[in-house]
DNA sequence: CTAAAATATACCAATTTAGTAGGAGTTTGT
DNA sequence: ACAAACTCCTACTAAATTGGTATATTTTAG
């Protein structure tokens, strides 16, 4: 069980855009340089972020990147559906092959892979981009 | 973030020798038969199993296995730390790089990453085989 | 002696990870 | 007008991991 170096690179870049109170785009070269993550994979990475809504793009010159959202309104689960290509807890033939899980309605394995799933993404919905941004500094949003 | 087969593989098969009544040792074609595993992949498993005490192997013809302890003691924990090659919540070069590290006392990051690893952590330690075994047949253990 | 069992070692294909490479399209400062 | 600074897009790649196989040796019951 791995957590990818994903997680970490959105998390502080995503933390840069956050915190910049100019309302200007941040470039990726801009970002990779501060937090040393190579540009060109950094690139992919908002290619995504950008896709699934959690950033907003400025093209051309002085162009760059922007959040979607107030920082508080980003959970690390967003972040997390992201950053992991799969996210697999559910790891139990009874909960893949369905048929055989049919036949255990209270299958205590199942329920011990559901309630881990649980108790994973509870911890991660509880925790926004705000707990990172705002930690010394204190502000609204 | 996944979770391999084995967490569930191991999680059977030693529910397997707990669950078994008779004090005769079980073999690895009866469990790998009983849970369709692999046989070969199931044998490597008990080979680690073995190495870190959580199962006896009983050698020679109507040899097997039994498990070495009794299955409240056998946390999820443990078989986790065998089933998944590598257990790497802490994901922030602010962590893996330690000289970055120290320069942050109360890096928001590194405490996240440890508070991720501690929500799982406890999870696991709170669940022991046991849970599985005698969840309708109740008896003692 | 032989069948059934663990033990040991090596091999393998497919997938994933963490990148890199090279360019095409877009906007802006000058 | 044009070059610089951006995003956007597609493809490639080396190394590691995953989930398994294959083969042979050792041990023991009957």
């Amino acid at each position: 069980m791995k957590i990818s170096v994903n997680a970490d690179y959105i998390l502080r870049a995503m933390c840069e855009l956050g915190a910049d109170k100019t309302e200007t785009p941040i470039s990726i070269s801009k970002i990779a340089e501060n937090q040393h993550i190579p540009k060109k994979y950094l690139e992919k990475l908002f290619h995504k972020l950008k896709k699934a809504g959690l950033v907003k793009s400025i093209l051309g010159k002085n162009g760059g990147y922007i959040l979607a959202d107030i920082p508080k309104n980003i959970t690390m689960k967003r972040i997390f559906k992201i950053a992991e290509n799969e996210v697999r807890i559910h790891n139990c033939v009874n909960i893949k092959k369905d048929k055989i899980c049919d036949l255990f309605g209270d299958c205590t394995f199942k329920k011990f892979w559901t309630d881990f799933d649980n108790h994973i993404n509870f911890f991660l919905d509880s925790h926004t981009l705000a707990d990172f941004i705002f930690a010394d500094n204190s502000k609204n949003n």
